[in-house]
DNA sequence: TTCCAGGTGCATA
DNA sequence: TATGCACATGGA
């Protein structure tokens, strides 16, 4: 894909076959977004806004901090050659061909932590609201918008606040965590191989599988994990319900009256998962699960 | 009213 | 290892 970094001012797209907004803001990565018109869509992270405008032939990212969008959008990324290799296996020539114009962002490591915590067992509408909250009660201001909070700040929180925000039975998650760890050190954990990584992750208050899973693609940007949610559950038993390791799995179960869903746990989907997709696992999952949020 | 939402923590076997 | 249950909240 082409593009062109416009100083001061923002990035120009060329071509939208690998960048379409509502692609890539729908497919559940990320929760500071808005759509303002037909063809205007706004974006936050950290302390920094972009607005995209798509028009005829691409898309133009309006920003101060262009450099930082550019990682931000993972432009450098060549996703034509990852959905041409991820198109080899036969379920996922339709997902990719309706999420075409998604891309993986790369979003920052404690914003991504704090949102993914609170994502757990809810809706992304409420998890909007809340986030929206925790930004105007504990961020800095930023003009006309205010920036995710920094953990210096969310350590003046009480357990209170944060269920005053609304994050019901989360909110001791989020005391706790905020306790736990630092910008520093989750940048410092960049270091590790993904297993090891995902094993701190898991350490964290209110951090499981699936949280530390999303917080891996969607911040530390490892393409080698499969998050596997209520969406990809369904997914699995649409694409794989047949397949001979559901059938290998039923024959040896022990009770075979058993359904489908009792037999197969979502950590035996999730290897078989990244067994099938390798180091595509976790651009596998993101068109999967736009698929079958919003195809069909 | 009940079910569900990008599940996790904890006790138990 | 895996199973069962509690956990806040709001929309459908």
């Amino acid at each position: 894909m082409k593009y062109q970094i416009v100083s001061g001012k923002g990035i120009e797209i060329f071509g939208s076959d690998d960048f379409l907004p509502a692609h890539i803001l729908e497919c559940g990565q990320i929760f500071a977004y808005k759509k303002l018109g037909d063809n205007i869509w706004e974006v936050l992270s950290k302390d920094k806004k972009a607005f995209i405008f798509e028009k005829a032939g691409g898309c133009f990212i309006q920003t101060g901090a262009p450099e930082y969008f550019e990682n931000f959008f993972d432009l450098k990324t060549d996703y034509a050659k990852i959905k041409k290799n991820l198109s080899t296996h036969d379920i996922m020539k339709e997902p990719v061909k309706f999420g075409h114009g998604i891309r993986i962002l790369k979003q920052d490591l404690f914003e991504t932590t704090i949102e993914f915590i609170i994502s757990a067992n809810n809706n992304i509408k409420r998890i909007q609201l809340i986030l929206g909250r925790l930004r105007e009660k504990f961020g800095t201001r930023m003009g006309d918008f205010y920036a995710f909070p920094t953990r210096e700040q969310l350590l003046t929180a009480t357990e209170k606040d944060f269920a005053d925000l609304g994050a019901g039975y989360r909110a001791k998650y989020l005391f706790k965590v905020v306790r736990q760890i630092d910008e520093n050190t989750l940048a410092e954990w960049q270091q590790f191989p993904t297993s090891e990584l995902r094993s701190k992750l898991v350490s964290l208050a209110g951090v499981g599988p699936k949280v530390a899973d999303c917080i891996l693609l969607f911040g530390y940007g490892r393409g080698d994990v499969f998050p596997v949610d209520t969406w990809i559950e369904k997914m699995f038993w649409k694409f794989y319900g047949d397949s001979a390791f559901v059938r290998n799995v039923q024959k040896n179960a022990k009770n075979p009256a058993f359904l489908q869903q009792n037999v197969i746990s979502r950590e035996k989907i999730r290897h078989f998962l990244t067994d099938e997709f390798g180091l595509l696992s976790g651009f596998a999952q993101q068109y999967l699960f736009f698929f079958m949020r919003l195809g069909e």
